[in-house]
DNA sequence: AATAAAACATGACAAATATCATATTTAAAT
DNA sequence: ATTTAAATATGATATTTGTCATGTTTTATT
């Protein structure tokens, strides 16, 4: 099993501000986990152990709603961690995990985390500054959520996974969701996603063969309204 | 000028894990303030200098959308600190604060929160905590935002009033607001919002004088679809 | 007290979005 | 390879919400 000192995905998440010492010492009661593409990783209202490093693929957090549809809230990729806030808030988690594509992820069991958190207050500075980073998009969505429509969430959707999780050599997102995936970040019906998607098409913001998108006009799709 | 080591408002707030010396300290250099009902406390884009521990009165924090529209994204009343996010991120403000009543506030420079941050470990998990606290609530909201009609965010928005301010002696919820500002908080046009209140009185749900509104049915308001 | 300015209220209509029905295409399973 | 199931697509229609107009009430100002 790897070691979290010589780990390079460290560096993207707040690890990197741990010791060595810390890092040898998390090293040595973490294990590694293999996740099927679609396979939850947490459930809401699941009491979390540990935080889990996330060293490849991608999942979404999601909540359900009362009318039953699933509402994503964030997506999480290689490099970030998974799990901070019920384990700092000590409450059960608000929000489900699945994975999107097979995953690659480190379990760190919660006594050691908290330790750390205690103790290199540079480490907790670290996790403070991400909470308030996350919060901060979280107003953000609110107030999208709350005055833009649907075709103007979706277009920033694209350019959003466009912007934050890059894109393969030939153009396309790097990320593959279904509409039903769109429709719930949007928080709207699959078919109001599938709609707009398809006028995107039609007006040469985006190409798609299946699941593959293809951004062809960025700036077109900023200045949707 | 009060004494922060006497002052009885930080024990709801994370100030209330600073040790005496600290407090004393903070005391020595806090300046009190008095802000009128409708004051702006800081702007969106505005840099802050420091936090703001409100000792009394009630304010909101909004973000003015593209289309015009104040989107309400928090409320932030007696007891509370305003502006940690930012000053965390060490980033402009996101939102605008805005005096819903008149308010007593201490300021407390961001030289002397960032001190305690990085030496007093106690003090930074509680403030970590109370940011996770709000991330879930943001959470929250955007599932609400994206999966509920008007009429139900609302009703959920007058049940969370009630339960989170309380309300006066005479039953009526102890915050006032304009229909505006209900309609900022659920993301509605006032007119809407104005509408549904209607209904609300006529079928009995709550009865309301002016601004002053009181929940006759709470039962009722928490089935609302 | 008179006047002006907000805030509140409500109707009529338009726009956005959801829902239901039903094909068609694509992916999965035997 | 065939069957089955799931995802995508699109039309028709209903519901929700926004916008504009206009009137009334409340609050602030002189």
């Amino acid at each position: 099993m790897g070691k979290c000192e010589q780990c390079i995905i460290k560096q993207f998440n707040s690890l990197k501000s741990l010791t060595k010492e810390e890092l040898v010492r998390i090293s040595s009661c973490k294990t590694s986990k293999t996740i099927k593409k679609g396979e939850v990783i947490f459930e809401e209202g699941e009491m979390l152990n540990g935080v889990y490093c996330v060293k490849d693929g991608i999942c979404k957090l999601s909540k359900l709603s009362e009318n039953g549809k699933d509402q994503i809230v964030k997506m999480v990729v290689k490099g970030q961690l998974l799990g901070q806030r019920s384990l700092i808030s000590d409450e059960s988690s608000n929000l489900q995990a699945t994975a999107l594509n097979d995953m690659e992820v480190c379990f760190i069991p919660k006594s050691e985390i908290i330790k750390d958190l205690q103790n290199n207050s540079k480490f907790s500075f670290d996790v403070l500054k991400e909470m308030a980073h996350d919060l901060k998009e979280a107003d953000d969505v609110i107030v999208n959520m709350a005055q833009k429509h649907v075709r103007q969430r979706l277009a920033e959707t694209l350019v959003y996974i466009h912007d934050t999780f890059g894109n393969n050599p030939d153009g396309t997102l790097s990320i593959l969701l279904s509409r039903e995936d769109f429709a719930n970040i949007v928080g709207t019906a699959t078919e109001s996603a599938i709609r707009v998607l398809s006028q995107f098409k039609k007006d040469g913001l985006i190409s798609s063969v299946g699941k593959q998108i293809k951004i062809e006009n960025l700036a077109g799709l900023k200045r949707v309204e």
